[in-house]
DNA sequence: TTAGGGTTAG
């Protein structure tokens, strides 16, 4: 690829410059060394006429070492040219400039950028670009910024350059306030630097404004524009007008396809983002390693274990990928299949963080805590560095185990043994960890100790403790708290309206009965579904939708009938008290889990058959 | 001749 460029590069300039030296049968060193003169002439500022034959040379060298991405030589090269103020064209330097970014050569590019600002050479604007984008992709910002701010002339893709750097790392006040500092410096943005400054947009209405420029100027239509803005409506949750953009396009790529079905599954819409996967696979469309990421992502969140696996075949053609893999791995733990996700992770020859979270929190989130925590060690000693994820899933395996003592170890040695300060979350796991051992003083003074401002999540946290260890004055606390912070949380009003009546204070629960209503306040019926032969089942609260629901029922029952054999009294605290006797436990026992489990069951007793 | 879009763990 390379050679030819170097070839097609040597007869343009040898038509330019000097027709009868070029000759297509004669493709030899002489007629090489002239057409670099000539490519290197048009820029040097001494002029051919001052040029000796040794001169010459040393100019055509470098040219051929940088086209030939020879490094070390071209270096060698450009201090000869340096010591004998010679310099060489643009273009070349910008051959060298690419070859130094794809060897990582920090040290040679500051050397090139040196050069070609020595003895009062003044590069092209587009060479400056280039080293511009040199310092970018060595993430020396500052550099990149200093060297834009001595330049005497920023065309459009300066300033994109600029944009896009400061896009990329977050800085998204920065890379807004540039795109304003280039429209009043009279520079229109193009198609590349509303691609780059969308993903920037710190506020909806920043991203409207934007999108009407784009607009505006009729770009609309660019498809890099148009996944930025798919991209960047879907990270603001507005799914639908991401869709609407995506629908408009007459015609897409897959990237398109990727933002658009990537949205839906980081929007937790699993079932959208495989419509629209389907879709795309109908247009004639091969996924790739994003696409099956965000597959994944998908069948992740809905549970569906066996596309999970459907998926997995495609994975092993990308088997290098540590996205995929991680996104595989996730899957698997999420799903339930624990020796899968073994399987994958003991295989992955590369890992890093997420894998080891991911695999933590599969152990944690499937009941074996003490095999996350013994991941955990080996961890520490393969030194991939846990963070802030890392240290939640080892806190989570411990509340969920009772493992109060290496909880507490886990939660004060993390700043001192990871540098990770103990955040939100992490305090979150604690009042969890203590709440479920029943210490409860010991889980509300840890709350009051937060450095941060305790959240709803934090306080519901407690107020669950409080339910299950019946601490009602503490309870009626926390339940305030909650929604005080999260005034729609309809689960917390019924809470809160039966330890009122339980103490009979009918007054009180009238109050909360008020504000649910005139808020509007009800309790969504929550939804289970269980995967069985490749066919999800989905249940609400005393559902009778399903086809076999008499069946069910008739289990349900039997099952709540053998547990009160055994003692099981229905804990009704949590429904509400203007349900009666029967009606309430009915409530309870029909929940949608049950209604789940219980078809599950059904269907491997069937299978078993 | 330089600049641009999509993917993973709580």
């Amino acid at each position: 690829m390379q050679f030819h460029k170097y070839i097609s590069r040597f007869k343009c300039s040898s038509i330019n410059l000097d027709a009868t030296s070029f000759s297509v049968s004669l493709l030899g060193i002489f007629l090489q060394r002239q057409s670099f003169y000539s490519a290197a002439a048009t820029e040097w500022r001494t002029g051919p006429s001052a040029i000796s034959g040794n001169h010459l040379d040393l100019v055509n060298d470098f040219t051929k070492y940088c086209y030939q991405r020879d490094l070390p030589k071209a270096m060698k090269a450009l201090d000869s040219m340096q010591k004998h103020k010679l310099w060489a064209d643009s273009i070349t330097y910008g051959e060298l400039i690419k070859c130094c970014i794809a060897h990582g050569a920090i040290k040679h590019g500051k050397r090139v950028h040196q050069h070609v600002f020595s003895n009062g050479y003044e590069p092209k604007t587009f060479l400056v670009n280039t080293l511009l984008n040199m310092y970018v992709k060595f993430n020396l910002l500052d550099d990149a910024q200093a060297l834009f701010d001595q330049m005497p002339e920023r065309n459009v893709v300066s300033w994109t350059t600029m944009i896009a750097a400061y896009s990329n790392l977050e800085h998204n006040y920065k890379a807004l306030e540039m795109l304003i500092m280039m429209l009043r410096d009279g520079v229109r943005p193009n198609m590349y630097t509303y691609s780059s400054v969308l993903r920037a947009c710190e506020g909806f209405f920043n991203l409207k404004q934007l999108h009407c420029s784009i607009i505006k100027v009729g770009l609309e239509s660019d498809v890099f524009v148009r996944s930025a803005l798919i991209d960047i409506y879907s990270k603001w949750a507005e799914l639908n007008a991401a869709l609407n953009i995506f629908d408009e396009m007459v015609t897409s790529d897959l990237v398109v396809w990727n933002s658009v079905i990537g949205g839906f599954a980081q929007n937790s819409d699993g079932d959208e983002a495989l419509n629209l996967f389907i879709r795309m696979k109908r247009s004639g469309f091969w996924a790739d390693q994003s696409t099956l990421t965000s597959v994944l992502r998908a069948c992740t969140s809905l549970a569906l274990l066996e596309l999970g696996r459907q998926v997995h075949v495609h994975v092993i053609k990308f088997n290098r990928d540590l996205v995929l893999n991680n996104a595989l791995l996730d899957m698997y733990c999420k799903c339930g299949s624990l020796k899968d996700a073994n399987s994958i992770f003991t295989r992955m020859v590369v890992k890093d963080v997420i894998s080891w979270s991911t695999m933590i929190i599969g152990f944690a989130q499937n009941g074996y805590s003490r095999k996350a925590l013994t991941l955990f060690e080996t961890m520490k000693t393969s030194g991939i560095k846990p963070n802030y994820i890392t240290l939640l899933g080892v806190l989570f395996a411990c509340s969920h185990a009772g493992l109060v003592q290496d909880g507490q170890y886990y939660f004060e040695s993390m700043k001192m043994l990871f540098g990770i300060e103990p955040g939100r979350e992490h305090y979150g796991c604690m009042v969890d960890l203590l709440g479920r051992a029943g210490k409860l003083e010991e889980a509300i003074k840890l709350v009051h100790e937060m450095k941060c401002e305790p959240d709803a999540v934090t306080w519901r946290t407690l107020l669950g403790a409080c339910r299950v260890h019946r601490k009602m004055d503490l309870a009626e606390y926390a339940a305030k708290k909650v929604l005080s912070l999260d005034p729609h949380d309809a689960g917390t009003y019924i809470l809160l309206s039966n330890i009122y009546a339980n103490t009979q204070r009918w007054e009180d629960v009238e109050s909360l009965r008020r504000s649910m209503r005139d808020g509007g306040i009800k309790k969504e019926p929550g939804c289970s579904w269980i995967e069985i032969n490749k066919q999800v089942h989905a249940f609400i609260l005393g559902d009778k939708a399903h086809p076999q629901v008499n069946a069910i029922y008739r289990d349900l029952n039997q099952v709540i009938w053998r547990l009160k054999e055994e003692g099981y009294v229905p804990d009704t605290n949590f429904v509400l008290q203007d349900v009666e006797g029967e009606q309430m436990e009915n409530s309870l026992a029909h929940h949608s889990e049950k209604l789940a489990i219980v078809f599950g069951m059904m269907s491997l007793r069937n299978r078993r058959q």
